[in-house]
RNA sequence: GUGUUUGUAGCUCAGCUGGAUAGAGCAACGGCCUUCUAAGCCGUGGGUCGGGGGUUCGAAUCCCUUCAAGCACGCCA
């Protein structure tokens, strides 16, 4: 469906054409001043010095032009030339009747549907989550589902950091423990066993250990340097122990992954591009882009229009190790010839923003994306703690993402309980589904670029501009829903009714700005605007809700208009609640 | 040092492709439950939009400058 503004719009195109002047004057914006008008124009004024004319003149010209229309109800001419303009009533509400009829909410899917990539989430493998991975999946997701909804191909890929000495580390210290495992015996040929020699707990103990034995310990670091090496040289019993190490880590992965909503459709990692490097390393190299400098491999990425130095873009280390830019520009050829994608999309901290110009640089510059592939980069900030600090554990250690998600669940839990309204058994679970919602909203509210604070008191309040607030808004309008049904009320056919009051209409004049709202947020990469709007529509509806007797309303056909605009509303709001990543429960 | 981002109410944040009186929430204070979930609604107070200059009929928004904070700047990822 076409958007509300551009209906407007079209109305004011064709009276400013009429009346004399450019249509390009003709733009409509939404009112900043409610109390005088619903939308307004200010064409008038910018017009003003190409037609050396009042700008009110202009204003009052193009009223004339305009005459009667069926979109628009009051318009005025307001000093010193802004056009004010209310909508009809019978018109919102048919706007309305379309828009829950269309089964996308009135939102098109795009005319031309793109393929993009999004690479987000990026843990480590034999790594806990942790709060600095929180970011990555919840915007990353959020953006897919944005993409998706409006009907782009979105691939989803968590790009595991799994390849590099990391994984050398692991299997030293490993060694050190068990060295009579078949995976050491450098001459054994029969099969590996299925089961792996230890637990993901254990793993996740392994690894900080063995890499703080490295810093103290020249020769274990030489150990593992050397286990790097023939991993990734294909020493059998290696690669079948960096298998087990993958398969425990990934699910366990998975498995946290899902408590937040989150899903990857694939599940590629550092170790996938690896593949690529050397042909791609050669090719630069005939192709004149590398070169050698101070013992290392470079591509020089310079601009003339930059303002700052750009260093070149390291291919190979002295020592002709791969590096983190090497796996990334690998992966991006591996993207192109798997998937050749439209754009491929990095949701990362913001601190990494000058890797990945340099990465971007270096692929253009080198040919390894085409023109036609557009590479971007979706800086976001530090989650930061109440002090303004990055955000810790009480003891001042790294949180981990399963503990703070344990924590707000507990909070809310408790929150619940002191409710009341709920049976036991129902508690916990609503717990998560709200404990989620906290923390999803609290993050994707922000502009993902900025810092934030994690406040935990405030993102669990139901209070204010917050998940629980909107859910409580959508659990409201079920109950209604529900005991309209229960007392024999139909929902199936659906029709809408000019609205009668104030705030009726102003609750239909949010709905309508759906589409243009989610449009916008997929455009800019901006889940913020999909919460603010949310947070609007659920208090517009909250200040309807109260003035207005819905299930007691005696005119049987202006309570089923009602009912119908409550589940517009609800169907809105669980639209977008699902395109930030959560649900509402039933009841709470 | 260079570059870059940020600076809006006591606190947390919107608004930034220039428009009318700069908005929310929290906190503070005052009202509203015999009636669809009061986890709600209504209201009051609170601001030199970091400072200074400029462009413009018009600036929180654009440009310059200055102050403060964060971050990044070749063999980590």
């Amino acid at each position: 469906m076409k958007k509300i503004m551009e209906l407007i719009a079209e109305e004011l195109t064709a009276a400013f054409e009429k009346a004399g002047y450019d249509a390009k004057f003709a733009k409509v914006t939404l009112s900043n001043r409610p109390d005088l008008c619903e939308f307004q124009c200010n064409g008038a004024m910018a017009a003003a010095k190409t037609y050396k004319k009042a700008p009110i003149m202009i204003a009052q010209d193009v009223l004339e032009a305009l005459g009667e229309s069926n979109v628009l109800g009051d318009v005025q001419a307001v000093n010193p030339g802004f056009i004010n303009m209310k909508v009809r009533e019978e018109f919102l509400a048919d706007y309305l009747t379309k828009m829950q009829q269309d089964e996308n909410l009135s939102v098109e899917k795009a005319k031309e549907p793109k393929r993009l990539m999004i690479d987000y989430g990026g843990p480590n493998v034999a790594k806990p989550l942790h709060v600095g991975h929180l970011r990555s999946a919840i915007i990353g997701e959020s953006i897919k589902r944005m993409g998706r909804y409006l009907g782009h191909e979105v691939i989803g890929d968590v790009h595991l950091g799994d390849w590099g000495l990391q994984m050398g580390l692991i299997i030293t210290e490993l060694r050190h423990r068990k060295p009579d495992l078949v995976y050491f015996q450098e001459d054994y040929t029969g099969e590996y066993p299925a089961e792996a020699p230890f637990t993901i707990s254990e793993l996740e103990e392994i690894y900080p250990t063995a890499s703080g034995k490295s810093k103290e310990d020249a020769a274990y670091k030489e150990e593992a340097l050397q286990a790097t090496y023939e991993l990734q040289h294909g020493r059998a019993g290696y690669r079948a122990l960096w298998q087990h190490i993958l398969n425990v880590s990934v699910s366990d992965l998975k498995k946290n992954y899902a408590r937040l909503n989150v899903e990857f459709d694939l599940w590629k990692g550092e170790s996938d591009a690896d593949a690529y490097i050397p042909a791609m390393v050669e090719k630069m190299k005939n192709d004149g882009f590398a070169y050698e400098d101070q013992g290392a491999l470079v591509v020089d990425v310079k601009e003339e229009t930059d303002t700052k130095e750009v260093p070149p873009c390291m291919i190979l280390k002295s020592d002709g190790a791969a590096l983190y830019t090497t796996t990334d520009l690998a992966t991006i050829v591996e993207r192109m010839e798997d998937y050749h994608p439209d754009e491929i999309l990095y949701v990362v901290d913001k601190r990494q923003e000058m890797h990945f110009i340099q990465v971007f640089r270096c692929a253009r510059k080198t040919g390894i994306v085409k023109d036609d592939t557009k590479l971007s980069f979706l800086g976001f900030g530090t989650m930061n703690g109440k002090d303004g600090k990055p955000f810790k554990t009480r003891e001042g250690g790294v949180m981990r993402l399963e503990n703070l998600i344990s924590e707000i669940n507990g909070e809310m839990y408790q929150k619940i309980i002191d409710n009341r309204s709920v049976k036991d058994t129902d508690a916990q679970k609503t717990a998560e589904i709200v404990g989620l919602s906290a923390i999803k909203y609290g993050d994707l509210s922000n502009q993902a670029s900025k810092d934030y604070i994690f406040d935990v008191d405030r993102f669990t309040s139901f209070e204010g501009n917050t998940g629980p607030y909107i859910l409580y808004t959508i659990v409201r309008i079920k109950s209604i829903l529900g005991k309209y049904t229960q007392e024999g009320g139909k929902l199936d056919e659906k029709s809408i009714r000019a609205a009668v009051s104030e705030s009726e209409k102003a609750l239909m004049l949010e709905c309508v700005k759906f589409n243009a709202v989610v449009e916008n947020a997929f455009d800019e990469k901006a889940p913020h605007k999909i919460c603010s709007y949310i947070y609007d529509l659920a208090n517009a509806f909250n200040r309807f809700y109260h003035e207005t007797k819905i299930l007691s309303e005696e005119n049987e056909e202006q309570r089923h208009s009602w009912i119908c605009l409550l589940m517009l509303v609800r169907d809105v709001l669980e639209t977008c609640i699902s395109l930030l990543g959560f649900s509402a429960p039933e009841r709470m």
